[in-house]
DNA sequence: ATGGTCGTTGGACGA
């Protein structure tokens, strides 16, 4: 089973890139982040065309998530306890071959000193109450997408001059390991413990793949439980290198199931 | 390397 994140930063304009991507991996899970769009304009007939279900929620221009499947979806909810437009555009809930599956959209934060920041701040609070709340820490359950945080030194390409900035803060990296003390494993970082592996690259440094000019921000985690059935998981950084990319590129994990 | 760029818009704003 092959399970992975994708922030596609609009998925009207990265079509071409997301069938292509689709085609040549063909995982059986992917899970999307900023399709900004509304509902009636998703795109879903093209993507059921090539074997997938779609389920998404979406507004005008900003925020959106979707998950596309191979396999049957259940259980499908939106937002905190299925609650609220505004979260509900940035968490997609479902069950997928027993694996429960919560796609999130964290909010990005703007910057330190801004209202939005203390927003991205309480919005984990919130996250982890939700996740206490729902599920146990031995159900089979995945967190997944664009965090908006590189949690470690080895996540950002230069983490002494980074430090502070949105992204890769102590604020941030104290509600993101509040989370993950409730039971969550990275299931990337326990098979790729090396430095140098990135999932954004700013539009506006020139070069940036080339350059090592990276951030890993997107993440797949998991229970103990479904760690453990976990085999591998890396990035594919080849479509961050495409025509028209995105400013992300995918994170994949594969699990025994 | 925070600005150089994108995407959505139809001038800025968000990222």
């Amino acid at each position: 089973m092959m399970i992975a994140t994708y922030n596609a930063n609009s998925i009207r304009a990265r079509m071409p890139v997301i069938m292509k991507w689709l085609s040549d991996r063909r995982p059986d899970v992917l899970c999307l982040q900023e399709t900004k769009v509304t509902d009636d304009e998703f795109p879903a007939p093209e993507i059921e065309a090539v074997g997938y279900r779609p389920v998404f929620r979406g507004e005008k221009s900003y925020n959106g998530v979707a998950i596309l499947s191979r396999h049957e979806i259940e259980q499908v909810s939106f937002g905190f306890d299925g609650r609220g437009l505004d979260e509900g555009a940035r968490i997609l809930t479902a069950r997928i071959r027993g694996i429960e599956i919560v796609n999130t959209y964290v909010p990005q934060g703007t910057a330190p000193d801004s209202d939005r920041f203390q927003y991205k701040l309480d919005w984990f609070q919130r996250l982890l109450d939700h996740f206490s709340a729902r599920y146990k820490t031995s159900d089979r359950l995945i967190w997944i997408g664009d965090f908006n945080v590189a949690p470690e030194p080895i996540d950002v390409h230069d983490p002494k001059r980074l430090l502070g900035h949105v992204g890769y803060h102590p604020d941030e990296h104290r509600a993101l390991a509040a989370v993950k003390a409730w039971g969550f494993v990275d299931i990337f970082r326990m098979h790729r413990p090396e430095p140098g592996h990135y999932t954004f690259w700013d539009y506006r440094v020139r070069d940036s793949v080339a350059r090592g000019l990276g951030w890993r921000v997107d993440h797949i985690w998991g229970t103990e439980t479904l760690a453990a059935l976990s085999t591998d998981s890396w990035i594919d950084r080849e479509p961050r290198l495409w025509q028209k990319p995105s400013d992300h590129t995918p994170v994949i994990a594969e699990f025994s199931i």
